[in-house]
DNA sequence: TTCCTTGCAAAACTTTTGCATTAAA
DNA sequence: TTTAATGCAAAAGTTTTGCAAGGAA
């Protein structure tokens, strides 16, 4: 195994404990998933998430891991991201940030914070309130 | 009919420049389409064109709407967005601009030209170069 | 004829759901 | 023992594809 994905009685309880403080039971599964997820800030599919799991030798089922994914994002552990036509992305960072977005590989790789600041921005329209603001920066691999 | 909908000779000779400038061919169908989508500026579904072909007795098959979406789409004529996770939108308005984003119904309205300035960008990451900058401000409806 | 386009049905995906089984409090 | 979570398979939704048929040059 990958030293790097080793997971220490310590990492375990403090991926119990976020969580239990988001009110999600900490079943076996959703620990391993969770384990997977917060390794680091990133963007996974579910598709990946399966992917990483089998990796260390761990099979949970597409239907769990949907699920899992989808409770995540429901108790703001998780942020579920719209920015590829072709695979809805969960992001482990659930500050608000923004993305640079590759075309073809479909890669996001995140804006350092701070780095996009607004000169003007529009009223909302009639009726409505605000929730977030999202830059997509499309880039695409110079040749 | 709905007078709103009748299609003028005339239009329908802009409607056949407008393919053959942009390299296609103005089938019977892909006119059909274009008329439908470029009445006004506006965000569609695969789904609501088809729909919309039907009120006015215009009948063309699902493969046919989604292949002519994307060949108008990889010739510049459309724009395909990808802001929500549960449907992919094709935006008539090929100019850049932004989208407000309605939560719960999908709905997207355009940010009016101008009104969203930066006041600083970040750099690329190396080796990329720059496609389009997209904001899309979330908003829900007000309780 | 020859080339393109269309439409249908089927396939390919992605995501969700129903339900029986299992695990846990 | 009672509730909640899991896994499987099936269903549902969207988009693509293979192929036969149709239409235009």
């Amino acid at each position: 195994m990958d030293a790097a994905n080793v997971t220490t009685r310590a990492d375990r309880k403090r991926i119990a404990d976020l969580l239990e403080t988001h009110g999600i039971h900490p079943t076996a599964q959703r620990s391993r998933i969770a384990e997977v997820l917060f390794a680091r800030e990133q963007h996974l599919t579910a598709e990946q998430v399966i992917l990483l799991l089998g990796k260390d030798g761990i099979r949970v089922s597409k239907a769990t891991v949907y699920n899992t994914l989808n409770l995540f994002a429901g108790k703001g552990l998780l942020k579920a991201l719209s920015i590829d036509r072709e695979r809805s992305m969960f992001d482990s960072n659930t500050q608000p940030h923004h993305h640079f977005h590759i075309e073809g590989t479909g890669e996001l790789i995140d804006v350092p914070p701070g780095a996009i600041e607004f000169a003007r921005l529009p009223a909302l329209p009639p009726g409505t309130e605000p929730v977030g603001v999202e830059v997509v920066i499309r880039v695409r691999r110079r040749s």
